[in-house]
DNA sequence: GCGCTATTATTTGTATACAGTTTGTCCCAA
DNA sequence: TTGGGACAAACTGTATACAAATAATAGCGC
């Protein structure tokens, strides 16, 4: 339990605070660190082997980017989600999604195409293992993929965050996630990166709307089958 | 020279670090800091009476927002946008901003339409006083109140973000805003407000996006007086 | 045995200390 | 006068130290 959290993957960072803010995002996203459970700040940086003053300028910055959330002079708590905030991350994508599609049918590079369609083929090769986690980490890869061919780093930051925020919903409540679900995203994947590959912006923005809404509704449906809220 | 920045107003905020935040990015969005010109932890710190570890979690944050960007071991600087990380934020507005103002025509309370009257007449005074700052200060909170009245966090805040930026770029690029340009902007957002209040979405998102294209072009307009890219 | 209080242990929030790097300056030589 | 190199100063990035506050625990009375 003392060294779960691996600095080795990122130490291409130049500073500890970068190397330990990728580090925790990765160990939160994978989950390995459950929303809803504390975090400690020394055993944070006793796992990274660093002090807590980078640990902490990490945390101050996934803070800020709403995947943990702070209770004054109790500690950080990997944030869970309420269904409502789900929806609104969903609605949002539903305005941002289309429109980076449809860019991306203008703009993609081949090289980029090339990403976006390994994304999809990992998302593929996850539903066989069942790789729940990997299945997550290859959605945000084929939706980070879109919009890094649609140019506008800023909406694609945007979407790449509200993804990451969805998977940690995900983790927490979607235990259940079933092949099926899995497949019918992918296909959904399959139908927008066909629509750039082809040049059509009006196809690629009118599929991404279908994922975004139909991805809701499956996800509503889940959230449904829970008691609680 | 010692003593710009004042921790009075903020000491609202529970942590030192919150109250750096929000005096360092009030002192950047003020023009107290310029664009370019390097930010020495150790000062701010003393301008603030605390020490640099507050500081540096503050600065770790503003860096992550784009206000700011750090040079290895050189420093921070307040960020220069250049003229196409601008065109970019515009980009992004231009598909969120009718999303959020269309949205707003169904959800704004009384309460927020108040707000976001008083955003404008603050605006409008600032005209009058040639108050370029105020101005600016104005409009954010004009697509503030648009963004709380549309009921998306998630869109309201990265509307409020690229403002912010696009300020910063008004701030470093554009001395020359003139008494027109403030009036024009004004009147689009009175028009705005107007489409809002009578609950009709459709000409809300339109004016919305008529908004950001006549800023986008004003201000390809300014940056292309200027000699440098 | 159960509830309440006092004490101890953790843990955060902040300050300070230290090492390594970069920048600027001074001096000397050509 | 100017170019180069050594020295000094300033600053960042990281570690450690400390104080205040919260949570956990033990002891005590009933």
């Amino acid at each position: 339990m003392l060294a779960p959290i691996d600095l080795q993957p990122f130490e291409k960072a130049l500073t500890f605070r970068e190397a330990a803010y990728h580090a925790i995002k990765h160990a939160i996203l994978a989950g390995q660190l459950e929303p809803g459970k504390p975090l400690v700040e020394e055993r944070l940086a006793a796992m990274l082997k660093i002090s807590r003053t980078p640990v902490r300028e990490a945390l101050a910055i996934l803070e800020h980017e709403g995947l943990i959330a702070p209770i004054y002079r109790r500690g950080l708590f990997v944030c869970q989600l309420s269904r409502a905030q789900v929806i609104e991350l969903f609605t949002a994508n539903e305005a941002v999604e289309p429109f980076l599609a449809r860019r991306a049918a203008f703009y993609a590079s081949p090289e980029q195409l090339i990403a976006i369609e390994r994304a999809i083929s990992d998302g593929e090769a996850s539903v066989e293992r069942l790789d729940v986690a990997n299945f997550l980490r290859s959605g945000r890869m084929f939706h980070a993929g879109i919009g890094l061919a649609a140019a506008n780093p800023t909406l694609a930051q945007l979407v790449q965050r509200n993804e990451e925020r969805v998977d940690l919903f995900v983790i927490s409540y979607g235990k259940r996630i079933d092949a099926e679900m899995m497949r019918a995203s992918n296909r959904e994947h399959q139908a927008i990166y066909q629509a750039i590959c082809d040049r059509d912006p009006d196809a690629a923005a009118r599929l991404a709307i279908y994922h975004a809404q139909s991805i809701r509704e499956r996800f509503a449906a889940l959230a449904n089958d829970e008691s609680d809220a």
